[in-house]
DNA sequence: CGATCAAAGATCCTATAGGATTTGCCACCG
DNA sequence: CGGTGGCAAATCCTATAGGATCTTTGATCG
């Protein structure tokens, strides 16, 4: 077993960080103070610094030399097209290979609980529906039985899950259903239908998200 | 213009870190000792633990806490495929979507340039090759239009190049051969043909680095 | 009145030092 | 002779301080 105490402090502060931005405590575009951060925080700014280092790979933050960092900006509708198409490519097949891939009934089960969403009630209705469905398409992701696979799709789930929080609701129901139309075809084993029902999934939330830029 | 003297000591010893790895400096699964790379590099530990975060994102190196950094061990068997089977969703795509782009003669001359391969000559004959190979890809993914694509194909590549300064001696004549295929389809402006030549390239480069795995 | 230049403030970047933890080695015991 | 416990060295991790650079503010000149 491990001990509760916190090993490195890096570890922490990325995930303050992440939370940080996520939620929007952090306007996106805005410029990030590396001391204020590490004072606000309780720490030093070298773990500050590191951490900042892993979240610009992660693209949530960037950097200017001699300047500083400044979170990510929205995603503007161009990235957001690319997004969608990038999910396509990578989430069908997923899809695919987990449904070939001969799952046990723990697996499956595990794949059901995450499929179903939260309702719209609640304070942050909106931030738990979005880490539950975020949790969904990465658990399907990892049961493809491809790592790589797996954390390219991760990777992608940060900048949608950014962007998502600025909607006002999402369509809750609709999207469960999706859910389980690919955990059926998944359980019956069928990867051509499997990466159909995503692929109709990721389309229909493409077109549910899409109004969202016409109001800007 | 920009002044040709450095700007951040992090960006340096990340490449200087990143040439290490690759050339095979450090062997693969070696501790990385951060104190003894500062000295050899002339700078301070802050820098270089900064660029070991961005690597580890990279996949280059892993870090285990309070033990120290240590650089990824050289793609199993099973890892391998994987990284086949992740090229072989990603690239196909690429280079269709490259055919149908529309690209300007400039951007077709520059693509033809990079899918020549260097010859068999030279001291560093198969690095030189890797990397021109290398580059002819990621040319290939920029080209797509999708920036995020092209990042998750550069991504991959790193695994790649890792590895394969190991094979002994590459299909020169052959490879070269196959990325004009694949020009001559992008060119043409047909996109079912051009992810049909990767795709074959793929497959084909798969088979010939195969042999590599049963002499382990 | 607008633009340019200079100086002050803030911030980033790098270096150095000390505390905490792990690992390797050696003696000791069963 | 094998296994266990403890000690020392090495290493990582964090904090603090100083130099270099950019941004901003204010004053001066055209």
């Amino acid at each position: 077993m491990q001990p509760a105490r916190r090993i490195t402090l890096t570890d922490d502060v990325y995930a303050a960080v992440q939370a940080l931005i996520m939620d929007h405590e952090v306007q996106p575009g805005a410029r990030i103070n590396i001391d204020a951060l590490a004072r606000r925080l309780a720490v030093s700014p070298t773990p500050v610094r590191e951490a900042l280092a892993r979240l610009e790979s992660d693209g949530l933050v960037s950097k200017t030399p001699l300047v500083g960092y400044t979170a990510t900006p929205l995603l503007t509708r161009a990235q957001f097209e690319e997004l969608v198409e990038m999910r396509l490519i990578l989430e069908p097949t997923a899809a695919a290979k987990a449904a070939g891939a001969g799952l046990d009934a723990g697996e499956l089960a595990g794949l059901r609980a995450d499929a179903d969403l939260p309702g719209p009630e609640g304070a942050d209705a909106i931030a738990a529906f979005t880490a539950q469905d975020a949790r969904f398409h990465h658990t399907l992701a990892g049961l493809s039985g491809n790592r790589m696979l797996h954390d390219a799709v991760v990777r992608l789930r940060a900048h949608l899950h950014l962007f998502r929080l600025h909607f006002p609701a999402a369509h809750y129901g609709v999207s469960a259903r999706e859910h389980h139309r690919i955990v059926d075809a998944v359980t019956s084993g069928d990867p051509d239908a499997a990466a159909a029902a995503m692929r109709d999934h990721l389309t229909a939330a493409r077109d549910r998200h899409l109004p969202f830029f016409e109001s800007r």
